[in-house]
DNA sequence: TGTTGACCCTATACTGACTATAGGGCTTGT
DNA sequence: ACAAGCCCTATAGTCAGTATAGGGTCAACA
């Protein structure tokens, strides 16, 4: 099948899939005499395997990690016990996080009392008030790779 | 005072100062005879109302936002509102998110029973499963812009 | 006076996980 | 023969910074 059906089937676009095929997490496939991508069933497992995992907010190394174990069911799989729960602390962690700065910003909402103008907003206040604990990054990388408030998938 | 003493004062890196300054967050400062960046009160109050939205998880484009309001007192905040609320949804918007994420992650891992093999791997067996809805995107748009699992701050 | 070391400067490239664009080639139907 | 719709590569952009290379400035100390 060419790159367009796949991509169909897959739910992945088509520059997507050219873009793992860089990246190694797809094996490049056979060309047709037009130098068209023909892909097999193989493929179409191994991306929705890819697809899932980004769908479960896995990085491209935890993937080739998990690939790697896929590609070798001889090997012991301890270890993919072990990605799923640091995954899994990363998501929770994340989920904290969040929690704490709903909190606060449901908190900074409540200053404004629908002043008249912004010179008054107790919002653009608060935000000028600095930060207590000012010294140190703005929130450090211990915790895990979960990212922010602003995903892009 | 040099940049150094800003980057300690505000707890941000120095090299991020720069680079607000190069994003137009920061306004340039006077220089020294040796070409040194000098900052006064005003910027490093504005370092730390930036540093403030940040720490809300606000993009670059919502703190351009507010400081335009900060920078104008004269004019109705409603707008100031209304991007704390938008902000606040895409917050908990992710936060669902993330939660459903986990309970994906926690069904998955009960799937391996400590088997010996990888090639018996419930969890490998699962991934390998295509996902129901395949066509559609990853995760969409909708929803706004409060990223994934795996933040790098 | 010379030099060490801490600080500062610019410019450029890299991160992750893609997306967008430019500038073409192939295939199929009319 | 030509147009539409697919496909190809290569390059650059996204966001919010971080890392690196290669150098300049300043204060203190020998």
């Amino acid at each position: 099948m060419k790159i367009g059906e796949l991509a169909k089937r897959s739910g992945c676009r088509v520059v997507t899939i050219r873009y793992y095929e860089r990246e190694g997490l797809l094996p490049a496939p056979a060309r047709s005499a037009g130098n068209y991508r023909l892909y097999g069933e193989a493929h179409a497992e191994r991306l929705a395997f890819i697809r899932h995992c980004r769908v479960l907010d896995m990085t491209q190394d935890e993937i080739r990690a998990l690939l790697d174990y896929h590609d070798h069911p001889e090997r012991p799989c301890q270890d993919v016990d072990d990605l799923i729960d640091a995954h899994l602390a990363h998501v929770a962690d994340r989920i904290a996080q969040l929690q704490s700065l709903e909190r606060s910003l449901v908190d900074l909402r409540t200053r404004c009392q629908g002043q008249r103008f912004a010179s008054e907003c107790g919002i653009l206040k608060e935000l000028a008030r600095p930060l207590e604990g000012a010294t140190g990054q703005v929130s450090g990388e211990e915790g895990g790779h979960v990212p922010g408030a602003h995903p892009r998938l």
